[in-house]
DNA sequence: CGCGGCTTTGATGTTCATCAAGTAAAGTGG
DNA sequence: CCACTTTACTTGATGAACATCAAAGCCGCG
C-alpha cells in the first residue's frame, strides 16, 4: 500500500539544506518536477534485491533497514538508515540492481529522485558533485566502521553497542521504543535471538537498563559506554 | 626508506586508461607535473590512522592491507587492495584524516595525486566524476560485502574464502605464494592465528590444497567454493 | 649463535548457538 | 468478538565452535 503523495515543493524542504543545497533555483525546480515521494507503512518493503536500481532514494522521515537475504532464506541486516540518510548505498554507481533489500521499520516517507537526474547535476554542477560525495561517503564509510566495531566485539559489547546505537544516535533520549524485534537485532548485530534476550535480561538484573517489551530506558550510561569499549 | 621516483609520463601509464580515462591531454599534463610516485618496500608503511590525507592515492603494482590498530595493540586487517584499486576509501571525501593504516605486503609503487586536482577536475569535468565515483563505489561497496561474506561463515568457509582470494582475485593462478603470515590472515578474516593454521593443515590432509610454507596450491577448487559457498 | 617472531600441534576452557519448552502477544478467519 | 494460529519473547540445559594456553621446532637476523 504504497501512497503516492507529492508534498510541498522542494524549495521548502527541510532537507534542502542538506544534501541539495548547493543546486540552484532552477535545478532544485527540476528536481521537484522529477521527483516522487512514497509513504511506506512500518513493515511494508521500499525495495528488494536485484530490483532496477532507477532512482536515488532518500529517506525523509522514519527509520528503514537495509537486509540480505541469506541461502539458508535467514536475514541479515547491514544497516539501519535514519532520515537524512541515503539509503542503498553506493550500489547506485557501482550497480545496476539493488544488492540489498530495504524495508521500513517506522513508518517512513522516501523521496525518489531520478539517478539520471543527479548523475546531470552531477556533471554540470562541481560544487554539487562534491558536496554530493562528501555525504555519501561518509554513509558508507560509517557502515564499513560499524561492521567492524561489532565484529571484534562480543556479546556484551554488541547489545551494548545497540543501546547506544538506538539512544543516542537514533532517538537522542536515553529512553525509546525499540523499533525492531528481538529477532532484528540478532540479525544486525550477529548474535542469536535468545542471546540478545540473555544479555538484556542480564543488563536489566545489573541495572544498566530497564525494559518493558519494546520500551527501553539507558539507566546507566556511563558504565554502558564502558561495556562497548572494552568489547 | 621511501623512493620517490617519477617515472613515465602519465599519458603513457598503462592505467591511464582505468580511473583517468575522461581527462583531456591537458588535465593528464597537469595530473602529470603534481603526482608523486613512490617506491614501498614489503614491509613499510604508506600511511598511518591519522595522518593528514592531501592526496588520492593510486596503487600501480604490488599489494598493500589496509588496517586499523585496536586500543590492546591488535591489528584488524579491513581489506587488501591490489592495482589499479584506489587505497583508503571514501575516507578522501568525509575525512581530513586517514582512519585506517595502510602498509606494503609485497613491494609497490603507489602514485600519490593532490586531492585537491582531483576535487577540481570532479568539479570542472563532469564525465570524469561519474567516472571516477562508479570505480571508487565498486571499491567501497566489495568491502562492505566482503565483510559480511566473512563474518556470515564459520572458520572452514573462511579459510576457503582466502585461498579463492588470493588464488583467483590477486593471482588468478592456483599456485601462489602467500604475502601475508598465518597472523595477518587471522587479522583479516576475524580469527585466532592457531585455526588458521589448523584448517590448513585439515584442507592439506582432505587434498585440498598443497602448503609447503608461504607456497600454496589449490588442487581442488571446486570443492573449495563448495564450503565457501555453504559457509 | 642466540634471540624473537612465526609456525605447528595438543590440551583446556570459554563463548556462544542450538535445542527444548513454555508463556505472552499479535494477527486471522469465521 | 472470540477461538485459532502464528509469531515474538523468555529461560534453562546441552553441545559445538572457537579462543586461549602451553610447549616445542623452525627460521631469519643482528
Amino acid at each position: 500500500m504504497e501512497l503516492a503523495h507529492k508534498v510541498s515543493n522542494c524549495k521548502d524542504c527541510i532537507y534542502r539544506s542538506w544534501a541539495f543545497k548547493n543546486l540552484s533555483a532552477e535545478e532544485l525546480k527540476v528536481i521537484n518536477v522529477k521527483k516522487t515521494e512514497k509513504f511506506y507503512r512500518k513493515g511494508e518493503n521500499i525495495c528488494l534485491e536485484g530490483d532496477e536500481i532507477s532512482s536515488f532514494m532518500y529517506l525523509q522521515t522514519g527509520l528503514v533497514k537495509l537486509f540480505k537475504t541469506e541461502l539458508n532464506s535467514k536475514e541479515h541486516i547491514i544497516s539501519i538508515a535514519k532520515p537524512k540518510d541515503f539509503i542503498g548505498l553506493l550500489s547506485i554507481f557501482s550497480n545496476t540492481k539493488q544488492i540489498y533489500s530495504i524495508t521500513a521499520i517506522e513508518d517512513s516517507i522516501v523521496c525518489f529522485v531520478n539517478l539520471e537526474i543527479i548523475k546531470k547535476f552531477i556533471k554540470t554542477n562541481g560544487i554539487f558533485a562534491i558536496d554530493f560525495f562528501e555525504k555519501i561517503s561518509a554513509v558508507s564509510d560509517s557502515v564499513i566502521k560499524t561492521r567492524i566495531d561489532i565484529n571484534t566485539r562480543q556479546l556484551r559489547g554488541r547489545i551494548a553497542y545497540i543501546l547506544l546505537f538506538f539512544s543516542k544516535h537514533i532517538y537522542g533520549s536515553s529512553k525509546f521504543n525499540l523499533p525492531i524485534s528481538r529477532k532484528e537485532v540478532a540479525e544486525l548485530i550477529d548474535m542469536s535471538t535468545e542471546n540478545v534476550i540473555r544479555v538484556l535480561s542480564e543488563f536489566r538484573k545489573d541495572n544498566l537498563i530497564q525494559i518493558e517489551g519494546k520500551n527501553i530506558e539507558v539507566l546507566d550510561i556511563k558504565r554502558l559506554e564502558k561495556i562497548y569499549e572494552l568489547g
